[in-house]
DNA sequence: GATCAGGTTTGCA
DNA sequence: TGCAAACCTGAT
């Protein structure tokens, strides 16, 4: 009962590389897998833009749609990026295909509490570790499901400790132990205005505004929060001169953020720096 | 073996 | 406010 779908504006390889999830894999050159919110998904690329989801069209549209938030017009959005920008238009063209994912608060949040100074391949690593003796079992995987957050409470730091998560381990508790007894309702979050919820999120120990802001983005939609990381800053310093452009971006920043953070991982601004540098004074 | 990595906290001007 | 230093661990 697998769905074929012809996708614009959907890529796969560049939403698993691009550090925005942690437990999407590929299985063979043009498969991928997807592990979320308690489910595991395959994703075949036919070519020609056309793939096929290895779920039903209930489940499809239920969950993955919104997961991979395939209603959203990109062409759209990503026409309301201003014209003089060229180093964000040059992002947006390399990076077509890249969408904002609306994955499970919980699982951001640990997800990016772990990312602390680590590689996108090590922060991986970490989210496995977490879950192969935590999570719950699935079917067609040895993978685990992201364990709950009533099942992490319950473990003291040493056992996080042992899967590797260093110093990282008493803010995966905290926030467990916060979310398992009510005290943090990621869910009534989804309710609150943008600064309320980061304030929130920022309630649990070793989360600061970087990581609130990932998991504003990531999990609950808020494409106007760009998070700023390192990656981001030398984007900010090296090619704006050290003044932030996205206060200037609107609703779509964090949209934006999410290609110039690929742009600058991938390239780097040393490619091509001059003909950027020229391109933006011509803009102006 | 030293240094660094998608950050946060703590301590001290 | 602002700026270091420290923090686990694995990779380079």
């Amino acid at each position: 009962m697998p769905v074929t779908l012809e996708l614009s504006h959907f890529d796969p390889y560049k939403i698993m590389e691009s550090g925005q999830c942690f437990r999407m894999i590929a299985l063979s050159p043009d498969t991928y897998e997807v592990i979320a919110q308690g489910k595991r998904l395959c994703i075949n690329d036919l070519g020609n833009r056309r793939y096929r989801f290895d779920c039903s069209a209930v489940a499809l549209a239920a969950r993955w749609r919104v997961y991979f938030d395939l209603d959203r017009d990109y062409a759209a959005l990503l026409d309301a990026a201003p014209k003089a920008d060229a180093f964000l238009l040059r992002a947006l063209a390399d990076g077509y295909g890249l969408r904002i994912l609306r994955q499970d608060p919980w699982e951001t949040l640990c997800g990016f509490i772990l990312s602390q100074r680590k590689h996108l391949k090590a922060i991986r690593a970490s989210m496995e570790a977490l879950c192969n003796p935590y999570g719950a079992p699935l079917a067609g995987t040895a993978r685990k499901a992201f364990p709950t957050p009533e099942r992490l409470a319950a473990l003291c730091e040493t056992d996080l400790r042992a899967c590797g998560l260093g110093y990282r381990a008493p803010y995966v508790l905290d926030a467990a132990r916060k979310v398992a007894s009510g005290a943090l309702d990621l869910a009534a979050l989804a309710a609150l205005p943008d600064d309320a919820l980061l304030n929130r999120l920022m309630g649990v120990n070793g989360v600061g505004i970087k990581v609130a802001e990932c998991v504003a983005l990531f999990a609950y939609a808020r494409l106007a929060r760009a998070p700023v990381d390192v990656w981001i800053q030398r984007v900010i310093d090296q090619v704006y001169g050290g003044v932030s452009p996205f206060a200037g971006y609107g609703a779509y920043a964090g949209v934006y953020q999410q290609y110039m953070f690929m742009s600058m991982r991938n390239d780097g601004y040393s490619v091509h720096p001059q003909r950027i540098a020229s391109q933006q004074r011509d803009s102006h």
